[in-house]
DNA sequence: GTCTATATACAGATAGAC
DNA sequence: GTCTATCTGTATATAGAC
């Protein structure tokens, strides 16, 4: 088992996603990993660390995911569906993605978590592009690739938001189809 | 001046736009108004019935706002920018779209409510989708008019989320250029 | 590192006077 | 319709024992 301070981290990592942040407390996180609300800010002494360290944390995986997905899929299309379906897999546990979470709650946050959340998407953004860059061959599109990782992260974030509240995938769909529609 | 109940809905609605429901008072209101916090709650017994009058009157207005779109402008790109406009507005002040906030904040939401922000994505969609088919000879794409609007309608969500962060507007500026590249 | 206990603040909601 | 006063619950955070 994971030491505390990563059970911690764990289980705000998935009330943020499904409630947010300011609905997560430190006694509900506590009761769930058996431990008293002070022994959690023992390891988080305020709100902004666990905060922080939790978009840092989210980050990090996320980008492990994305370097995966370089290292599984070959084509631009098998590349954007895989990350297309990270989300996908967010929103079939009734989650949205933690960072998308977190810039509807920005004003909640203080200077360090919201850098770090400028990281988060810089990073995925980044590697949108250098998909679109190293697939330029392939693609029938006007588009810059940057503006193509722009309008793919933006697209996939909203349609998590809104596919979650229709509990369907309709709008994860439509960008797939989109997908298609950029090399065909 | 409005009456008291049109002023606590007016400024619910900016509370929720810039800082969430969940973050949003009763007591906050009712400074903002001028009245005592009990005199909210005589407008408003439960702050479920906030969250569903307030989803409701903010559908109607963006509803009004696709009209005016519908009378003022005739081509594709200009009603799809006028559409992208009113999410542009929103960033300027530092808001995002209600509805793409309390998306976020679904699970503090009662049935009546969520049934109302089903409401608002509906709505929204289905003024898109008939755009795109009503000028389905101005366009170059293999899209569906219905998978079209759902690309939009997230598509513009989400842009509000990360530009809101980065303090910018280029997802929205992306989703413009995708509009044109639709009829290039 | 975790606990008990507590300080302090604020939340939604209601009773009853005016 | 609005007020004062209050109930009850919960939040973040800290002090100090073990």
């Amino acid at each position: 088992m994971a030491d505390k301070r990563t059970q911690i981290e764990e289980v705000a990592t998935q009330a943020i996603k499904r409630e947010g942040f300011r609905s997560m407390s430190f006694r509900t996180l506590a009761d769930e990993v058996g431990v008293k609300s002070s022994s959690v800010h023992y390891h988080f002494p305020t709100k902004d660390d666990l905060a922080e360290a939790v978009i840092r944390s989210y980050t990090r995986a996320f980008s492990d995911a994305l370097d995966g997905i370089d290292r599984r899929e070959s084509s631009l299309v098998e590349k954007i569906d895989a990350f297309n379906e990270l989300f996908a897999d967010v929103v079939s546990h009734d989650d949205i993605c933690l960072c998308g979470m977190m810039a509807a709650e920005v004003s909640s946050l203080n200077d360090s978590a919201k850098a770090a959340l400028k990281g988060f998407f810089s990073t995925s953004e980044e590697w949108l592009k250098s998909v679109f860059q190293s697939h330029a061959e392939e693609l029938k599109s006007p588009l810059s690739a940057e503006e193509l990782a722009r309008i793919f992260l933006a697209g996939l974030e909203g349609a998590t938001l809104i596919d979650r509240v229709e509990s369907g995938s309709d709008r994860l769909a439509a960008y797939r189809a989109l997908t298609r529609a950029l090399v065909a």
